[in-house]
RNA sequence: GUGGGUGUAGCUCAGUUGGUUAGAGCGCCUGGUUGUGGCCCAGGAGGCCGUGGGUUCAAGUCCCAUCUCUCACCCCA
């Protein structure tokens, strides 16, 4: 049997009632904040990411699906939505029509990891994009969409966890300091750190390497050494969420992945799920549009994974069963009428839904497929009442029968 | 890429120290009188026991390989 690719899914009829849900609140609360949808291609020229995301970084370097194309370009199923959204944003010179560009988009995305719970090669984000201002009232906007979101749809076991990286110059002085304080410590640290000590040195924070712990517990942090700019930007943001009444947490050590990152970081973090707990990441990125656009146009964004928030909501026991139904079942005493009724279906079903048999089934079993299907009428053609030109028009809820005439059925 | 677990009907699972025609619950189908649901009752369909080798008189049960799914590491949504 051939079987869906490792990693990917089949999101079935029955669990697309939790997906509507989830994507109608967040199209309602993207509205309310004013962000308009976008949708981009599922693939792009590869250098885009490359570019975009960063050579050294873990989707670039190991996860992306790429392949070359019958005219010898390379490209590659979006591993994220970020550099796309960049790209159509120059290419339509959206940062000239508008000074700020408020973008959302709710999409497929690909990676090719080891799949796990919570972790899928091709899953799904919905995220947002504000393309044209440094305001941290942005910053401060992000975290508390996401957080608007989470809870509308029933969420309560997740923290708030922001940081702030500054900008490239002061982030360039902590780093040395960093390596000073590590220099005659790195020998003990475990072997992924030692080569991320050269690599990344930032993510020596979130190793989970119990040595690495302990040599990391007295580090110098970032945040105590950022530049006045980075640290009055970080305050009006936190200042903004207190206001909002948003409960976050600073967490120095939350170092994100991508190269692009500046100033805010925030991660929303579940406690319901497994171990990939993240439902959703993001942050500011003010030097990502000139790397791959040569214009300087700041940017602040966020991703959150559907699969991963629908996971928590089934745990959190916060997803509401939604019952099939329909407005009419028709069933059909004699077979000679199954014209009859594709008749009748057919007009009902301009203003109703409506469902019958296809085979040849006894009465019992069409009225059995009618509770089944959760249908709130069931229309009974046939005998002597169809002889008269009426049919019986059951209620399925009180049990209540009357007669109708057929010519007024619509 | 590395490590642990798993694989028996559509679904959730049981199958004793290897031993006759492989079971349950749910679901599905049919029926419980002439034209009627949900409850109940009766009957029925449906399984190369993941795949390929091996051990044995005999394997769902033991061994090897392989694949799948799954959890964790790495990293991330």
């Amino acid at each position: 049997m051939i079987k869906a690719i490792t990693g990917t899914k089949d999101i079935l009829p029955s669990e697309i009632p939790n997906w509507y849900n989830l994507e109608d609140v967040v199209k309602n609360i993207m509205n309310s904040f004013n962000y308009k949808e976008i949708r981009t291609p599922i693939f792009e020229e590869t250098r885009l990411f490359s570019r975009g995301i960063g050579e050294a970084t873990d989707i670039v370097s190991k996860e992306m699906y790429t392949f070359i194309d019958r005219s010898e370009t390379s490209v590659t199923l979006k591993p994220e939505m970020t550099a796309s959204v960049v790209r159509a944003l120059l290419e339509h010179s959206l940062d000239k029509q508008f000074q700020l560009n408020k973008l959302f988009y709710i999409s497929p995305m690909f990676r090719q990891e080891r799949p796990q719970a919570g972790r899928f090669r091709q899953f799904h984000q919905f995220g947002a994009e504000a393309l044209g201002s440094t305001s941290p009232a942005l910053d401060a906007e992000m975290i508390i969409l996401a957080y608007q979101i989470l809870k509308k749809l029933g969420l309560s076991n997740f923290v708030v966890k922001i940081n702030s990286l500054g900008i490239p110059s002061s982030r360039e002085n902590y780093k040395n300091l960093l390596k000073e304080y590590l220099v005659d410590k790195k020998q003990n640290l475990s072997e992924e750190s030692q080569k991320r000590y050269e690599t990344n040195i930032l993510r020596l924070f979130d190793s989970k390497d119990e040595r690495d712990q302990k040599i990391m517990e007295n580090a110098p942090l970032l945040i105590e050494h950022l530049d006045d700019e980075s640290l009055e930007h970080f305050d009006e943001v936190k200042q903004m969420l207190l206001a909002a009444g948003i409960p976050f947490e600073v967490d120095p050590k939350l170092v994100r992945g991508l190269d692009y990152y500046t100033h805010t970081t925030f991660e929303l973090v579940s406690g319901s799920v497994g171990s990939q707990s993240a439902l959703c990441g993001g942050g500011r990125y003010d030097l990502l549009v000139n790397q791959l656009g040569e214009r300087d146009v700041p940017g602040i964004g966020f991703a959150a994974g559907i699969e991963r928030i629908l996971l928590a909501m089934e745990n959190e026991k916060v997803i509401t069963e939604i019952k099939p139904q329909i407005d009419f079942y028709i069933v059909r005493l004699e077979k000679e009428l199954n014209k009859k009724v594709f008749e009748i279906a057919t007009k009902l079903r301009e203003n109703n839904s409506v469902e019958f048999d296809y085979t040849q089934r006894s009465v019992k079993a069409q009225m059995r497929e009618a509770n089944r299907l959760g249908a709130k009428n069931v229309l009974i053609i046939g005998g002597e009442e169809f002889e008269r030109g009426t049919a019986v028009l059951k209620n399925m809820e009180d049990g209540s029968q009357e007669e109708i005439l057929l010519s007024e059925i619509k």
